[in-house]
DNA sequence: CCAGTCATGTGAATTTTTTAACAAGTGGAA
DNA sequence: TTCCACTTGTTAAAAAATTCACATGACTGG
């Protein structure tokens, strides 16, 4: 039963799913019922299924799950069976454990350009990068095809740098700066927040405390 | 109206509002409407006013929500009126990163002590901070009030790192590893996982192009 | 081949969340 | 004082998401 629109939270949770299913599949699992999986990802076995329901039938009555199946499938429905090419705005601190962190190369979200304002970064080589000037952004994204823009820049430039994700025709942003960006709206932003989930922990823990 | 159950999503919302009338606030914005703060956070207004009525009565009708009051209020209601002291075990990447993220003191989230099993690591001094072995976390939590856990080390490490964390009685674990763990069920963890944004945005972008 | 067991996919029931609508309260101008 | 333009808090309605329950198909052992 395929369906037209699919809810945030069911993306969510499909990230969930891989990651368990990834880990099942390294220790040996070639099969998993959505009852076993919904143990592992904390979640209610219906709504494994249902969340699959949307994009298709990928399991076996009487039998499950094939898990490497599985993966493969998500992963197709999600879009993300290709390598999606990124452009970092901002090489600090965090910046910089992004361009080390070869998950995402491994996701299938390479890295492919690194821009940075800084003087005295640019023309730095960081991780077979060279270190530029986001006004190149324009020039250099439709040249290496950049299609995702990833923020991580102070707050107060993220707008600044949307702009120029923008003025490249980027596709979608993620800002990790802790500030709303105003884009056109056919452009999807997804901000990543820590203190979400700071907040999460100490607002639960102080509702058990009293 | 004060309630009991608050849903999720109500406690993401509320950090989005937090950081939105923080830049108000910044911007000289003393009093603000909940119609204009919602669209600066791109949701309904009633949804405002609905999250905020789990907690309280917050504003003044017919004329709107002091702003520095409205940020107080909330912070109160999440238990973020106060610091929380945090551990932070892998010092990689990812964790150094945090180390030298100053906003996490600056909002109330103090990372007290850190933890590595790498003996290159250990007695290194970071960020005015000793690195240590995770087997004195036991003996350091009580000592230092540790009541936050952050893991930061490789996905199979997680667990080890999380039972260190349960033994030593800490309350509340956000993990930045892509693996879940498993904790006795009073603990609350949060998952941080970039993919989940990054898969979004890949499946916003695939929907829209085909 | 049949009986029994297991587990999916899905419509229906339930629960939760979001949105709309408005009575009630505020402050300023006339 | 009275009106008027605003904006909250809250109830009611609508929409969305989750869970239940079971018919349907798959596999196993006898
Ligand atoms: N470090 C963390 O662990 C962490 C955690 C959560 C959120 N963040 C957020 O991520 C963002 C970056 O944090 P950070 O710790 O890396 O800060 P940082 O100061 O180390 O790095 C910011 C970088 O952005 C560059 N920059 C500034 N304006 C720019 C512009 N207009 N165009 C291009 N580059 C520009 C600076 O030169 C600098 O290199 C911040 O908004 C921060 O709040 C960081
Ligand atoms: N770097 C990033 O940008 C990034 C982004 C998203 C998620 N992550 C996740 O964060 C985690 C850390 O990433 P990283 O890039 O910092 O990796 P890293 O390899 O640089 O650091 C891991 C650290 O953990 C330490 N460690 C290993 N086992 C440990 C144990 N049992 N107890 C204490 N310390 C232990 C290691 O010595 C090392 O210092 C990983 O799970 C990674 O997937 C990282």
């Amino acid at each position: 039963m395929k369906s037209e629109h699919i809810p945030k939270a069911t993306i969510g949770r499909l990230a969930v799913y891989i990651q368990v299913l990834e880990n099942l599949l390294r220790d040996g699992n070639e099969v998993i019922s959505s009852e076993k999986l919904a143990r592992a990802c904390s979640v209610n076995s219906s709504q494994i299924r249902k969340d699959l329901a949307y994009f298709g039938e990928f399991g076996v009555r009487g039998v499950g799950y094939y898990v490497q199946e599985l993966i493969t499938s998500i992963k197709a429905s999600l879009g993300i069976d290709r390598v999606w090419k990124c452009a970092l705005i901002g090489v600090g601190n965090m910046g910089s454990a992004l361009l080390r962190h070869h998950d995402f190369e491994k996701r299938g979200f390479k890295i492919c350009a690194a821009f940075d304002c800084d003087p005295d970064k640019i023309g730095l080589e960081f991780e077979g990068m060279e270190i530029v000037c986001p006004t190149h952004l324009k020039e250099q994204a439709p040249e290496l095809n950049l299609e995702i823009g990833i923020i991580a820049t102070p707050p107060d430039r993220a707008q600044r740098a949307a702009n120029h994700l923008v003025d490249a025709n980027i596709k979608g942003i993620i800002n990790f700066a802790p500030s709303r960006i105003n884009v056109p709206k056919h452009i999807p932003v997804e901000y990543v927040d820590f203190f979400d989930h700071l907040y999460a922990i100490a607002f639960q823990i102080t509702l058990g405390t009293d």
